[in-house]
RNA sequence: GUGAGUGUAGCCCAGUGGUCUAAGGCGCCAGGUUGUGGCCCUGGAGAUCGAGGGUUCAAAUCCCUCCACUCACCCCA
């Protein structure tokens, strides 16, 4: 028997309650900011990825899905969200349109990752990029944004994780601050981070190892090594949030694995032990269009996993509205009346009303037993009296009466 | 990629070498007289015991390999 591929999983209709309702208040929360839909495709040139992920972090290194297509086309399944949308914005001019522009997305997300509770090959993200504008004021809306957006979902116990990691001119002084921090305590640091010093020294900062951690809350803060615009530009950030009456929690261990952001980054996360500690996150990336091809233009984002969402709805006990089913059950009892049903059933849904026929020829018992399971509110029984007499019975399961009602009533009684 | 645990019908699970031709519950299907659901009763279908190999007279049960899931690390959403 054929299996889901490791990590995939099937979205089942009994889960798909979750999914609408989260559909909708992001529907909701993009309009209520002024962001519009875009979709782009499910795969990309692997390029494109190399350039804005960058070449030394996990996704790029270890975590694409890339093949040669027949073409001998370097492709690369999305492993992120943000790239693609630069990539539009530059491809379609959108540097003509009023700035900013404000997009969102709802895609799937591939990477090659050993699977985990709330950790998956393919997932799903909600993301959305506001491009063209460097106020910190939109740096607090977009915060503001995910904020609103989770809350509305009746989500509870989140915290707020902010930081800025400079811009580049002031960070090549902080990491070389900090590699040299690290490079005198080295004898206190696990082999992982040993190994990675050289390679990414922010990273550092959020090993787990307890005794990593002790040194990483002594090392040198991204925040004293800012230089005056961007720690102008952190502390207007702060003072709007303020405004916002959002409260956050300055972390100088905050890094985030993509190699694009600049200044602001935070993280939304749920009070939870374990692993799967982000719910979403974005930040920032000042330099990445013009690291694309286009004219320097400052952008800043927001990701979320969906299926993380749902994890945590589940986990909070959050009851979502479920998806409407058909009230109406049509039994019938000979074939004449089968054909009575279907005839029934057209004229009903012509009518907008939703129906469901039973199928087969299964005694009546059975029929109503099924309308029963199916929680349906009304079943019209058709049987050779009826048929003769253009009728049927309309049969309440609520209350268990039933009476005879000519045809040309029914859709307006069912209303 | 590393470490640990788990794997019996659609779901929850009993069973740790010999009437296991695998038990029970939920769910599904059908009956409990003629055209009427929910409760109850009765019956039925549904399992190559994750896959392959080995040990043994005998394997769901012991061993090996693989696969998958869960948890932790790593990384992130």
């Amino acid at each position: 028997m054929h299996k889901a591929p490791r990590g995939t999983l099937d979205i089942l209709p009994e889960e798909q309650a979750y999914w609408r309702y989260i559909k909708q208040k992001i529907i909701h929360a993009c309009q209520l900011y002024g962001y519009e839909r875009i979709d782009t495709p499910a795969f990309e040139d692997t390029s494109l990825f190399n350039r804005s992920v960058g070449e030394g972090t996990d996704i790029v290194e270890k975590e694409m899905y890339t093949f040669e297509d027949k073409g001998k086309n370097k492709i690369t399944l999305t492993p992120e969200g943000t790239a693609s949308i630069c990539r539009a914005y530059l491809e379609h001019g959108f540097h003509n349109l009023p700035q900013p522009v404000k997009l969102y997305y709802i895609t799937s997300i591939f990477r090659y990752e050993r699977p985990q509770a709330g950790r998956y090959r393919q997932h799903h993200q909600f993301g959305y990029e506001a491009i063209g504008d460097d106020d910190p004021a939109l740096d607090a809306e977009v915060i503001d944004m995910a904020w609103q957006f989770l809350k509305s979902l009746n989500l509870d116990h989140l915290s707020l994780q902010l930081n800025s990691i400079g811009c580049k001119k002031c960070r090549p002084l902080y990491l070389s601050a900090l590699k040299d921090y690290y490079m005198s305590n080295n004898q206190n640091l696990c082999p992982d981070c040993k190994n990675r010093l050289e390679r990414n020294t922010l990273r550092l900062l959020d090993c787990k190892n307890p005794q990593c951690q002790q040194t990483a809350n002594a090392a040198p803060k991204s925040s004293q090594y800012l230089c005056p615009q961007c720690d102008d530009h952190f502390k207007q950030l702060q003072r709007y949030l303020t405004i916002l009456d959002l409260s956050f929690v300055v972390n100088h261990r905050l890094v985030r694995g993509l190699d694009y952001y600049t200044k602001t980054v935070f993280e939304i996360q749920p009070e939870t032990e374990g692993a799967q500690s982000t719910l979403g996150g974005g930040g920032r990336y000042d330099d990445l269009i013009a690291e694309l091809g286009g004219k320097p233009t400052p952008a800043i984002g927001f990701a979320t996993g969906i299926e993380r969402i749902i994890l945590n709805l589940k986990k909070q006990n959050v009851s979502v509205p479920p998806l409407p089913k058909p009230q109406v059950f049509i039994a019938h009892i000979g074939n004449e009346a089968r054909d009575f049903s279907i005839k029934i059933a057209a004229i009903l849904r012509r009518n907008g009303i939703a129906v469901i026929v039973a199928g087969g020829s299964r005694s009546l018992k059975a029929q109503l037993r099924q309308a029963n399971n199916f929680g349906s509110h009304h079943v019209i029984i058709i049987g050779e009296q009826e048929v003769k007499t253009d009728t049927v019975i309309l049969r309440s399961m609520t209350t268990a009466q039933q009476r005879t009602i000519p045809i040309n009533e029914l859709p307006a009684l069912l209303q």
